[in-house]
RNA sequence: GGCCCGUUCGUCUAUCGGUUAGGACGCCAGGUUUUCAUCCUGGAAAGAGGGGUUCGACUCCCCUACGGGCUACCA
């Protein structure tokens, strides 16, 4: 049977990376095993959409280069995939339930049930509406039909008659059995007052219309799972494979990550912006490969010592056997760290087709792009460090207070003359190494001395990609300037 | 509170009863590269606690602790 799973989000604002991550392990999974990957929209809560979610979804995913088989764009055989699209096939749905006895109508007022769950919670007791009290509230199970009927011509929603007194096993595939006494269970509420179905139901008739044979999901859902199966085995219908990932936690470890995060500690949590708010890793410089190897890497691993992954290698490599059980924490250092493996691995060209390189190449002429580039490429953690990398192309503002101290009484002005003076012959820049390394052994200055200060006066610091290659970017006229300006400085 | 799930270096993780508990990020030290970076070598750093089972337990079982999730006419 070919494998068929789905991603299956709210449009309720941008993907954060736990999304995300469900959405790479859909994929991988799906994909390893030559099978598809299907998008579907939850938009049951009408009042949590937000305009532009869906767009934005689908250009999150496009950009980290997953791509769904099927979906709200991408015509398959089991649409609608917009669950708000689907109303129809749930009231059927519902209809049988109810028919088979598995499913009863309820009348009672949102304001009637809060006011139970709060007297309920004063005495510290959950509130469940089940088998033990179901009878004491207004429902068809307990009006008459007379009453029922009436009742029905106003608001109601439909429950999950969940039978008292049975013990409910379900199996993750990561996890092995869970077990839970349906007493402990609510009679959940299927179908809204509005016409529109909870998660639960909906994603129930779905998995099962769309034929989805693994359901991939956070942790998250694990205490609903024996709901869902009681709504699959109310309709007689067979349980997909469920496997449950584990929760990306904050950096600190308390709960698990927020879209609300990251704004204020530095770190991005969405995979590019939504709405020019809060940046994505894509704005920070991250390569979607880079961000997707770091993602596979949270609560997954290869079982070999490789860490660096592309999109193909991790599909080639996917196993939900090496799926963790615990969750883990974001870690923005070592994404950082995987990223620069990638943007090292990556060739010039297509880095130059980047956009934020693009963006901070503007300026800079376009004939010097390549080999910048390589000069500084394995330099870069996210590719927004190449703005601070490419200084060396601007004389200093100013010298490094430190450096100068270190350096002052060190004779730089005899060293800055020499320098001068092999810049004024016809000594080729790449040749000036040698012919500054010999003058030093002759005139018993140290060479890392000689480089250091050559340094300073080219790039203001210390630290830099090579200076020789930096003067031979940069031209003899300008590097002349430069050691000169930092000559008078000296003297004064 | 109740229920469910989890727990190996600071962090991500390997280990499927017998290992000096391995790797990676980060950190520290040294070295190579006659500059910078890279790179290399080394170091500090872990099985939550207590009971079992076993010749032997990080690994299996139980209890406790801690962490997390859920407990909506949200997903």
């Amino acid at each position: 049977m070919k494998i068929r799973v789905r991603f299956a989000p709210s449009p309720t604002g941008p993907l954060h990376i736990g999304g995300l991550r469900t959405a790479l392990f859909n994929y991988l999974y799906a994909k390893s095993k030559n099978g598809s990957f299907i998008l579907r929209i939850e938009d049951t809560d009408q009042n949590r959409y937000v305009e532009g979610s869906e767009n934005y979804l689908i250009k999150a995913l496009n950009w980290c280069g997953i791509k769904p088989d099927e979906g709200p764009n991408t015509a398959g055989r089991f649409g609608p995939y917009r669950q708000s699209e689907r109303k129809k096939i749930y009231k059927e749905h519902i209809d049988k339930l109810i028919g088979l006895g598995a499913a009863y109508y309820a009348f009672d007022s949102e304001d009637e049930l809060i006011k139970y769950r709060q007297e309920c919670e004063k005495g510290g007791k959950t509130f469940l509406y089940n088998s033990q009290n179901r009878k004491k509230f207004r429902n068809s199970l307990s009006l008459n039909l007379a009453e029922t009927k009436k009742a029905l011509e106003g608001d109601y929603v439909v429950r999950l008659k969940v039978m008292g007194g049975a013990t409910i096993n379900v199996n993750d595939e990561i996890r092995g059995n869970i077990s839970v006494s349906s007493d402990l269970l609510d009679d959940k509420i299927l179908l809204k007052t509005d016409g529109l179905p909870t998660y639960h139901f909906a994603n129930v008739v779905d998995d099962k219309l769309m034929e989805i044979t693994d359901v991939i999901r956070g942790e998250e859902w694990l205490p609903s799972l024996p709901i869902h199966k009681l709504i699959y085995d109310a309709f007689n219908w067979n349980l997909p494979r469920f496997i449950h990932l584990p929760l990306i936690l904050k950096p600190n470890g308390k709960g698990k990550l927020s879209k609300r995060d990251g704004l204020k500690d530095g770190y991005p949590v969405f995979p590019i912006k939504f709405k020019e708010l809060n940046l994505g890793f894509k704005e920070r410089g991250f390569l979607p490969s880079g961000m997707v190897n770091y993602l596979a890497l949270l609560g997954w691993n290869s079982g070999t010592d490789n860490e660096i992954f592309s999109l193909t290698d991790l599909i080639k490599n996917f196993s939900i056997k090496r799926v963790q059980k615990g969750g883990a924490r974001f870690d923005y250092e070592k994404a950082c760290w995987i990223n620069q493996q990638h943007i090292s691995k990556s060739d010039v060209i297509s880095l130059l087709e980047q956009k934020s390189v693009k963006e901070i190449f503007e300026n800079v002429d376009e004939k010097k792009h390549i080999n910048v580039l390589n000069l500084v490429k394995n330099r870069l953690k996210t590719l927004n460090d190449l703005k601070n990398e490419i200084r060396f192309l601007d004389d200093p503002q100013e010298y490094d207070k430190k450096s100068v101290k270190k350096l002052m009484d060190k004779s730089p002005v005899k060293i800055m003359d020499q320098i001068i003076k092999l810049l004024y012959s016809d000594v080729e820049i790449v040749d000036m190494k040698q012919s500054l390394f010999d003058w030093g052994n002759n005139e018993k200055i140290p060479f890392s001395l000689i480089m250091q200060t050559l340094r300073l006066a080219i790039i203001g610091q210390l630290s830099g990609p090579d200076l020789f290659q930096i003067c031979a970017l940069i031209g003899k006229d300008v590097s002349l300037k430069r050691v000169q300006k930092f000559k008078s400085f000296c003297l004064k």
